[in-house]
DNA sequence: GTCTATAATTAGATAGAC
DNA sequence: GTCTATCTAATTATAGAC
């Protein structure tokens, strides 16, 4: 719901709506509505780290380095919600957004980094990419056609969910970061 | 307002508060918060066109392609909120995102596509992107920067907003499209 | 631990003075 | 055309029964 409406336009009725418990219970639990968002964000961030663990990357740097970019982007289509919440948040300089991005985004960006550098300094075609781009490149672009589902399925007449169209778009992002 | 907190979260009387006018004048000159809605959504994809309008593309078919993405990418920059209304509304299959796709993206995409196929008609290096590849890199990645400029700031330290800024995301996301 | 009931606030829309 | 005042409904949070 908060990454369907944002923060001020999920109310906790519908969401206690939908999990079929009492709004009352939100309270009980969390303490506060913000707190419920933040426990969402620390659910859907330790999804993405979990995938991180449970796959540790092998072969060589730039093949670690597509392996990444493969998993994110597999993260972005069963999750995309993760970049609702981005979006939403990040247009203003808010303290939900300082939490987010130095509890989360940020040790993100320095594994993006410590990747990209890695891959880079191995011999093979060059990568010309920024840190900053590849990361910018990655949150916006990867999870672009699952955050906006709907809008594919009008436009395009595909449907992102699709394991076929996963693949396919994660090819592509590949071939974006990594030409050759 | 609703580019910041989405169709739910923004509320007529902070809107009215901004635009330093009495909440009940938003009824008067538009009816209602969706009619406010639809009036912002046309504003600012007039705003698109009319920058395609006032420069229209000249030189062979590959540079109309890279100017095309320029003007985007240059319109992105200035427009961030474009971008926030779709993530906003792209989430639900609602009245109002069918209305917003039919109106304005649907056009869109036609005429990223007409580009596309122009330029890859002509002699050159090849382009090896779908017109649907094309169009959600576009409306995805080219405004990610701008879009999150607060996150950008503390985790790069750098103002999306700069000029300098824009100029080289642009011929980034250039390269990306037409490489060579 | 889960519920009903409700308090306090805020929402979008409207009525009517001027 | 712009304002104040207000209606109805929805919001978050709380109180208290069980």
């Amino acid at each position: 719901m908060f990454a369907l409406h944002g923060f001020e336009g999920a109310s906790t009725r519908d969401i206690a709506r939908r999990a079929d418990v009492n709004q009352g219970l939100i309270t009980y639990y969390f303490g506060s509505k913000e707190a419920l968002w933040k426990a969402c964000v620390d659910q859907v961030f330790a999804r993405l780290f979990d995938r991180y663990v449970a796959a540790p990357p092998t072969g060589t740097q730039r093949e670690q380095l597509r392996a990444a970019i493969r998993t994110f982007v597999q993260f972005a289509a069963e999750n995309p919600e993760v970049h609702r919440f981005m979006i939403h948040e990040a247009g203003a300089n808010t303290p939900r957004l300082r939490w987010m991005l130095k509890r989360y985004v940020a040790p993100l960006f320095s594994l993006t980094r410590e990747l990209l550098e890695r891959a880079r300094a191995e011999r093979g075609p060059s990568i010309a990419i920024s840190p900053e781009q590849l990361f910018t490149l990655l949150v916006g672009a990867a999870p672009q056609p699952f955050a906006t589902a709907a809008a594919a399925r009008q436009l395009f007449g595909v449907d992102p969910r699709d394991a076929a169209f996963v693949d396919t778009w994660s090819a592509f992002v590949e071939r974006l970061v990594l030409p050759g």
